[in-house]
DNA sequence: ACAAATTACTTTATGCTTAAAATAATTCGG
DNA sequence: CCGAATTATTTTAAGCATAAAGTAATTTGT
């Protein structure tokens, strides 16, 4: 199958400035990699470091935070976007760590329902807190005025590339 | 730096935009894991399907790419932000595939020159071709005269996280 | 009713990632 | 010159990530 390029474009556009914007793809690519890959190292490190703790385990509690009646284990991978094989062993340790619980559904023995525990609340808490000003911290030099705007630009990318997703 | 308004530190704000400014601040950061995530994701299935390859290999290559007489190993983990003891089992395989080689320094015994072999830039050529227009589809829907807006944002961003994790 | 398909979840194999400890070669200081 | 520090790299332990195959419960089609 021909690539996307070489069939009709929809714009016919000439060479030099197909490369133009070939250049200001693969930049954009670029930066967006380094700007995440700068700022979750630095959370990951402190994460461990102030609290024992990971990122993807932090996500989860994070999605049970605001269920307090828990959610159905399958809308984790979902919400968070990662595979479904994936979460089972971060689940399991959050159980046994006590910070939540899983209990099988009676309606439908497949299904499963996680749970917050008094004790996870307490401690996601306490983390979120120190979360949001490590991001402060790394932003504080970013210009307040232009935070909306950049968020503008990050969904309509994203909005870009789902639909692109979308396609095939 | 800029001045605060009636002597009021920069960093006394008033709790309202305090919070304001924490809830920009993690929807920025949201919205870039997000795109991020979303295009790693899809790059790392084709580079799969397409290729049996890894982007963590790609990136190896993408390096020696530009280097006709090879690089210090050492040179690499510092160019792509990642761990040295992350490199050795990723070079290693590249070696064992043949699209580089690695040889020790006779200077120095403890210094490998890594160098891509002629089919690995090869392989390399054809990878990236295909990784430019993988790029260029997945952004497709994205107004191109925006990009350069979007990539001094980013530039700007991670200026400015780059200087936060220089000050302590 | 019951075989086949579907759904929810787990397991396995493979590979990336880091931090920290280990190894080995080189340089430095006295 | 020789022990100590430094530098380059590898190894190890722990955890995250996926894809693909496996298991078990439920639903569907006939």
């Amino acid at each position: 199958m021909a690539l996307a390029k070489e069939s009709t474009p929809v714009s016919a556009k000439n060479g030099a400035d197909q490369e133009a914007e070939y250049r200001a793809q693969t930049r954009v690519w670029l930066r967006l990699l380094a700007c995440t890959t700068l700022i979750e190292g630095e959370l990951r490190r402190r994460f461990r470091e102030e609290f024992d703790f990971t990122m993807p385990r932090f996500d989860v509690l994070a999605q049970l935070d605001r269920e307090p009646s828990g959610l159905v284990l399958g809308e984790l991978p979902k919400r968070l976007m990662v595979s479904a094989g994936n979460l089972t062993p971060i689940v399991d340790r959050l159980v046994e760590d006590g910070y939540i619980t899983r209990t099988p559904s009676n309606l439908d023995r497949r299904v499963q329902i996680v749970c917050m525990t008094v004790e996870g609340r307490k401690a996601f808490r306490r983390m979120a807190k120190s979360h949001g000003a490590w991001l402060a911290e790394l932003l504080a030099d970013f210009p307040a005025d232009r935070f909306d705007g950049l968020i503008g630009e990050l969904d309509e990318l994203k909005g870009a590339v789902k639909d692109a997703l979308q396609k095939p």
